[in-house]
DNA sequence: GGTGTTCGTGTAACCGTTTACACGCTCGAA
DNA sequence: TTCGAGCGTGTAAACGGTTACACGAACACC
């Protein structure tokens, strides 16, 4: 492979000029310019990228560390960084599939030299040293992190407000008897979902119940399992709040497979509104959650970071939650819910000031947007 | 930050003694690799990868060039990737929405001496020329080529026999007038499926008609509108064939405004088995396609070229597409076929001998495997 | 006591760029 | 003519590592 050194002889010029060509510096004549331009093409010259970062110490690379990428949540996500890292000619490295925060450090500590700036999810309550270790070293966000963070950038998504906001709504429709299927212990989404469900039948003079309290992992198969327990529950609730969709398709399957009548017998709403909750029969009323923006705000509020010679203040975003009410809830007629609104939460991040968290986008993406060339 | 000189100063070595620790070098006595770790722990020294790669000229990455990351195909392509590249202790370089070959090359140019090999998906039927920039530079392997693209390494999915598969399907359960909703006009994929459908009813003696072929876009609300027209033919056909699943939707969707049974009146399939077509109602017969298996391939295809200090023989393999029979043909309670047997086409690339091509995995992953995190 | 090995270590060149600095030339003003 | 400014260019020192090679010490062997 060619490098400057054969452009310059080529072009019979220094390599100081080959360089300022392709960096476009004022300071060249166009008659060199046009040498350099033709030796270059001749030996199909491209620059080396990793070289160059060496001695700019900017990679024009960010690094994005998951602890998962299945399902539509962990894609739109990456899409919405993509999209956003795109603009502003960035390019993403990726690494996934890190069990706990040990393996997040190990996966970042790879990425040293190679990126400029990190956005994270970090997979569990991990040990605070850890992560510090990781912001001292990078401009970092954490998307959805587990505790509050102070010192560094967060963006996160109203799963307090969500959750609330949808159990009011079945408040609102009367049911007096509201079951849940709570996400896995010490999943901090899980946990904040719950706290939005105890609150909101507080909040409507309904004590929280142990019993109405399922135990679920986030899968759809223990959605599934949930249902005869439900059943059995003496007085059987009338509605269910699964703390997330794949629990509300596995719960929904089951009821049918028991002659359960959904909504009439028995309401259920969901979390997430995963593509296909509309299509679900019937349609699953849920929380439409703004995966793709909660990508696209991480990348956003991580570029000033990299770029900053001196460290700015730290943002702490937290994106709205929309109610989409659809037919599982028994109130398919009912217009859909506005976005919304925030509370705080002490052990939630607080919104940046004067900057408004973005709108969400509406919770029918699908029937809006080309799907493109997704079928491929 | 800390260098590998800061390190050197500290423990009182030289910098080739603390590299050496680094690289588990045998030739390091204990005491000076504990006073490296010691400096190093001390410093908080981590190296910098992007200035070593510069000299071993091996990043350990490898690049994704995507056209798009819009829906679960390319979710579950980068999915596949990113676990093998990881059992590979590979890092990926993603980069997508790529309108035309000049972007691809734009991007790969960008990822020079950032990355080992490349694995593509080239958008459009682009100039070989450009493709031929790509080759010639990094190992690559292309995923889904549109044409046969001799010299370098290919993996893909049978678009044309999962097409005929499923027509001859149709065909099987009695259908004798059977429409399409074909994909874009220079889609290859499209063209591949249209040719399975044209021959499978030439091979069960029916004649393709021109007015039996509705034209679509892959998407949901192309899929919707072809409903119209498709209602209108006369003599009315018993079955489509959309040639994906976003189309299949819009047509389901508009067939039930309209009124008309399925399967009934009309069987429906589709092609891609996207992660609803099983909840749908009727749930959606189609071809299932292994997205994951995809990228887990190519990234297996193109590891030993990486490593190779002389280059092999390239391979070209094409992954096998599976029926999945669901109601939405009226053949609900059939048993679901099993794998589609392999046709050689000429314009097909051809799976490499003594190589059986991955088996396909079961066409419902979502009952199989735990979805994790997937709603978070 | 010479000679050859082995071992641990350091020196310095190199990877492919960028860029501070210096240099030589041209030209206009004093 | 002299001087300074401006311009285009080249030289060389980084950037942070790896590694070929050399070297000195310790040791075994004849």
């Amino acid at each position: 492979m060619a490098t400057i050194r054969d452009v310059a002889r080529l072009a019979g010029v220094s390599i100081a000029t080959v360089s300022r060509v392709f960096n476009n510096s004022p300071r060249v004549s166009e008659e060199s310019a046009r040498r350099v331009r033709a030796a270059a093409t001749r030996l199909d010259y491209w620059p080396n990228t990793g070289a160059r970062s060496l001695t700019t110490s900017r990679t024009h690379a960010l690094g994005v560390l998951l602890p998962d990428l299945f399902g539509e949540f962990f894609s739109e996500v990456i899409r919405g960084i993509d999209h956003a890292a795109r603009e502003e000619k960035l390019q993403i490295l990726v690494s996934s599939s890190h069990a706990d925060t040990g393996e997040l450090v190990t996966a970042a500590r790879a990425m040293r030299g190679r990126i400029d700036g990190l956005i994270a999810m970090v997979p569990d309550n991990g040990a605070g040293s850890e992560i510090q270790q990781i912001v001292r070293r990078f401009p970092v966000v954490f998307m959805n992190p587990r505790t509050k963070m102070n010192g560094c950038n967060t963006v996160s998504i109203a799963n307090y407000d969500g959750a609330r906001a949808v159990v009011e709504h079945l408040v609102g429709l009367g049911h007096t008897r509201i079951a849940t299927i709570r996400g896995p212990k010490g999943n901090a989404d899980a946990e904040q979902r719950l706290r939005g469900y105890r609150d909101a039948l507080r909040a409507a003079g309904q004590m929280p119940e142990p019993k109405l309290e399922l135990q679920g992992d986030f899968t759809e198969r223990s959605g599934f399992q949930c249902c005869a327990e439900l059943l059995h529950l003496e007085p059987r609730p009338s509605a269910v709040f699964a703390a997330n969709d794949y629990m509300a398709i596995g719960l929904l399957s089951a009821l049918r497979d028991a002659g359960i009548d959904v909504p009439k017998a028995m309401a259920v709403t969901g979390f997430d509104d995963i593509a296909f909750a509309r299509y679900l029969d019937p349609a699953l009323t849920t929380v439409h959650v703004d995966a793709y923006g909660l990508g696209e705000q991480a990348t956003r509020s991580l570029v000033p970071f990299m770029r900053a010679s001196r460290p700015s203040r730290c943002t702490h975003i937290v994106l709205p939650a929309t109610l989409a009410v659809r037919s599982s809830c028994g109130a398919a007629d009912a217009p859909q819910a506005g976005p919304i609104r925030r509370r705080r939460r002490e052990t939630e991040p607080v919104p940046v000031k004067g900057k408004a968290p973005l709108r969400v986008r509406s919770p029918s993406p699908t029937m809006r947007r080309p799907r493109g060339k997704a079928g491929v």
